[in-house]
This record gives structure tokens, sequence and C-alpha cells, in this order.
RNA sequence: GGGAUCGUCGUCUAGCUUGGUAUGAUACUAGUCUGGGGGGCUAGUGGUCGCAGGUUCGAAUCCUGCCGGUCCCA
């Protein structure tokens, strides 16, 4: 037993979440630390999740026409400095190259901790006309943003992977809309590849992007009650196109500034997958991101054996990899099978199917889901049409549990004391005047904060969201008609009955315009 | 920003109070018996004790500074 926890995962989910996390980063290889302080290397299995949204990004992206481009990590300080209150906002965070070998250089130059200045200063130079917009391009790279305390592998680092997309268009409609359509991918590539719910809206204005008009966002909540968020669609409006000179000449030979958006996903997504999904075993990766999907350990005591099982092995293997399941076989000598489980279950493989000389004996094999633990014999001929089912139906249900436990994990606070009782525990839905002045005392007095205003599907509220785009459960309740229900599958139980909650602010009592979700964050 | 705590072969760790050249386990390598939930036996490899100074005949141990990890509170 003893022995058992060296190898595994030896703090217990529920009571040491912070313990726990840093273990299975590690200990399911997917990340290590650095030697510099903030940064992490990522491993290849880390890697391999990152490359897999990757792909279901470019594919999406495409379809909205944007199209991939490269930026370089430097940042003049008078460019960073170009639209004032951007700079603000980073320059406490940002790292700046001062020498080159030993010599000083003229001007500083800053690892770039986003890329708007630097994006817009190309920008302007490549459009002249209406005829060169919409301009779309996403940038897959890296920013710089130090981090001295608290740091947390893919959460908190001083350098972290992610993508940023900016836009430039001839109207503030299909600025707007672009706005929304990034955040709908965002909303459901993580819903449908990382199984991972998420509610979407906007950011207040005291936790919106710096230069940005007005910040939408998707967030989710970890099991330890915080908030995360796991992407954000800015509108710009023109606060970058005026100093940077993004202008174009429309159809009547006026010359007009543009209408910009950015919008970005990190590393941080891999963070999430694991607190969500992950238990005291370790890893519990969704099937469509997994990099093995399914592991074959094959089971032996002789040389005979060994034969006959490698060789069903290994045909089951081709089959399935026909079936575009990734693979692998784990023929490692002289670690047991007892072994090999712990460790792929430590790795979170989704499936793993083990074979012995019982198994080709009956032509079976026994498959074993990571996920519930489910252990079941599967004919052998079965396997290439029943295992990329068994793959999708993982990941649907993953995303069922995990909807579940964020609908325990959300609540509805009607006056103040709830309000305080309820805050550190998870999503807090609350009514709020829209003041500023609130929002801070709260965040004062309880330590929370407004993470996303949800959007309002009746009022013009909306800011462009799409109509049809209302395709989850977890994150259709309709806010100024708080009456409507609740978020969540109707009939479950439910932790946040909106119907409740009174139409005054939490705080100041005034009349409500909206009904935030509260939370701490990450 | 404030506070707490830790750092010794790849990993976990004993030793530190009371200074004398580092303990055990695991991992790794080879062999062997094994193998359906973290195996056994035998032999072997592996450590500038986080880094830099200082005190001392002598420092993992005492002192100072720094670096890094973790946790808690703004």
């Amino acid at each position: 037993m003893s022995k058992r926890a060296e190898i595994g995962i030896t703090a217990p989910k529920k009571e040491s979440f912070s313990e726990w996390y840093v273990q299975v980063v590690q200990k399911a290889e997917l990340a290590d630390y650095a030697p510099v302080k903030g940064l992490i290397v990522l491993r290849p299995d880390g890697y391999a999740i990152w490359e897999s949204l990757q792909n279901t990004f470019n594919r999406r992206f495409a379809g909205e026409g944007v199209r991939n481009g490269f930026l370089p990590v430097l940042i003049p300080e008078s460019l960073l400095k170009k639209e004032g209150e951007h700079f603000e906002g980073f320059n406490p965070e940002v790292f700046w190259v001062t020498h080159s070998g030993n010599n000083e250089i003229g001007e500083k130059l800053a690892l770039r901790p986003t890329s708007e200045t630097l994006a817009y200063t190309m920008y302007s130079k490549w459009i002249q006309s209406w005829r060169d917009l919409p301009l779309k391009i996403n940038f897959w790279n890296t920013a710089l943003r130090s981090e001295i305390k608290a740091t947390k592998p893919f959460l908190r680092t001083s350098e972290f992977l992610w993508q940023e997309g900016h836009t430039v268009h001839a109207t503030q409609e299909e600025a707007e809309r672009q706005v929304s359509t990034m955040l709908r991918i965002y909303k459901e590539t993580v819903e449908e590849e990382l199984a991972i719910p998420v509610i979407s809206g906007t950011k207040s204005e005291r936790e919106k992007f710096v230069g940005a008009d007005y910040t939408t966002a998707i967030e989710s909540i970890m099991p330890d009650g915080r908030a995360l968020q796991m992407g954000t669609s800015h509108f710009l409006a023109r606060h970058f196109s005026e100093p940077f000179d993004v202008k174009f000449a429309d159809r009547d030979n006026v010359e007009h500034f543009a209408w910009q958006t950015s919008w970005g996903v990190s590393w941080r997504l891999i963070g999430a997958m694991i607190m969500v999904h992950g238990d005291d075993r370790g890893m519990i990766m969704p099937p469509r991101v997994a990099p093995v999907q399914a592991v074959i350990v094959p089971i032996y005591r002789n040389a005979a054996q060994k034969e006959s099982v490698m060789q069903a092995a290994t045909s089951v293997r081709d089959t399935l990899d026909a079936a575009r399941v990734r693979m692998h076989i784990d023929d490692r000598d002289g670690v047991t099978p007892g072994y090999k489980f712990n460790d792929w279950e430590m790795k979170g493989v989704p499936l793993r199917i083990e074979i012995g000389p019982r198994d080709v004996e009956a032509g079976s094999v026994i498959v074993v889901s990571r996920h519930d633990g489910q252990k079941d014999a599967m004919g052998i001929d079965s396997v290439r049409a029943k295992i990329p089912v068994l793959l999708e139906e993982i990941q649907q249900s993953m995303l069922t549990r995990a909807t579940a436990r964020a609908e325990e994990l959300t609540f509805a606070a009607s006056d103040y004391d709830e309000f305080k009782e309820l805050s550190g525990r998870g999503f807090v839905r609350a009514r709020w005047c829209g003041g500023a002045k609130c929002e801070e005392k709260i965040k004062e007095e309880t330590g929370v904060e407004i993470r996303v205003i949800p959007f309002n599907r009746t009022a013009d509220d909306m800011r462009g969201e799409e109509e049809e785009s209302s395709r989850s459960d977890y994150n259709s309740n309709h806010d100024s008609n708080h009456n409507s229900n609740n978020y969540g599958n109707p009939g479950s139980h439910n932790n946040c009955n909106l119907d409740i909650i009174p139409d005054s602010c939490v705080y100041c009592q005034k009349e409500g315009i909206s009904t935030p979700i509260f939370a701490r964050g990450y």
C-alpha cells in the first residue's frame, strides 16, 4: 500500500485539491516545471491535447474565413504604449528586453503580453479599401506575462500557449457578429471536445479586457468552487483602429476607421480538463482529445501464450487503427499487467483492452472504461464496430456528468446574507444594479467577483449573440425575465433557482439590471 | 502586496536541535522466477545535500543573502 502511494496520486482530490492537481499534471506526464520560476515544459501527452484542440479550432476558424499567420515575440516600447489604457493594464507584468549581448539597446523591447499593437500596426499597412475587408487572421503563439507569485501549471504561468485572433471589419454589426461567432465556436469546442460545460456572457466593465469596448467570455466552474475563464472574445470597436490608423476607404470614397475584434483561448483549457474530469487515480481524458484512446494490455505467462496473445493484440490494434482509433499496445516486459492498469489509469486513457490466454481462447477481449470503471467482455469480431461507438458514448457521458457537477456548484442568492454564505462555494447568481461600487464592495467583502453576465436572450442586452446558438441547456436561461426558470435540465435537482430571487440588487437593493455569476476566480 | 512552509541520488525520505563526509525505500541496469489490479529473489549503477558567501581544523547540519516549489490571506 505504501509503495502504491509513492507511485500513484497520493493527494485525494476532495481534500487537497491543489496538491492533487500538481501531482496529476506531473505524474500523468502532461507537463513539468522548467528551470525558471513560473515556466513549465509541455510534454508530449500534454502537447498532443493542445494539438488536438488546434486541429479543431483550425478547422472551425477556417470555416469562418480566418487564416493563420505568425507574429514576432518582441514589441518596441513605443508601439506597446500607443493605446494608453491598454498599456497601463499590461505594464506591471511585461518582460522587457534591454540588452543585446553586453550592449544596451536603444529602445526597450517587450516580450509580447498580447499582440494587438503589433498586429494592428501591420494591419494599417495592409488595409486601404473596403475591398481589403474583412481581414481575419489568427496567430498561434505564446504570450508572456510575468507571474511572480501564485504560479500553477497551465493556470498561472509566465508564458502560455494560446491563439489570438484579430479581425478587422467595415461595420460595427459585422464586427460584433464576429465577436459572438468566435465565442460560440469556443463554447461548442470546449463542450464537444473537452466535455466541459461553459456559461457564456459578457464581462463587467471592471473585468473586461483593457482596451475593449466590451468583452464576452465563457466561464466554467471547477470542482473546488473556483471559476476559470475558458475563452474570451472582445469587441474592440475603434479603440485601436484610431491610434493605429487602421482605416479604409469605403464605397463612397470616404475614409473610416475600421471596427475590430480579438479573441483567444489558452492552454488553461488543459488545466480545466484535468480539474473537471480527473479523479483520485489521476487523469481522465475525454476520448476526442486523448492522445491514446485505447490501450491494449496483453497478459501471458509463457512464450507460447505470449505469441498467441500478442498476435491477437496486434490484430485488434490494426483493426482499430483502421477504424481511426488512436491505439497503443503496452508490450513492456518486466512490469505486471496490474502495474500497467494503474499506470494507464493515471494517464487517463479512456479505454483499456485486456487480452489474455482466456480471452484468446474465448475469442473475446475485456474492455474497461476509465471514466466509470465499467468492465465488459466483448467479442473480438465486434471490436471494430463497438469501440468507436463506446468512445463516443464516453465522451457524451463525461459531458453529462460534468454538467451535473457544475449544476451542483451553481447557486442562487436572494439576499446578501445568503450571498455571503454561498460565496466561494461555486457560481453564485444574484441580482445586480450594474453599479461598479456595488461590484467593488462585494469583491472587498466576500472575495468573489463578477465572472460573467450570462447572455440575455430576450432583451437588447444581447450584444450580437447569435439567435441560433442556444444549443446548450446549461446556459439557456433567460436573464431579464429571470423568473423564466433556471438552467440545467428541468426536473433535475438544482441549487440555482432564479425564481426565488427578488428583482433588487443583492448589495444596494436598488433595481437590478442583470443577474451575473459571481465567483472566486483562478 | 502580506504571511506560512518546504528544498538531501530520477522519486519519496532519515540525518539537522547537540558540526566529523549521507540512511532507507522506490526507480534504473543485468539475471532469474513471474504475470487477469501497483510481484519475489540475487547482483549492480546512481547523490557538487537548491545556489552563493560566511563561521569552523572540519558544514547536509550553524549564520547571511539569493533561487525555486507549495499553501493561506488582500
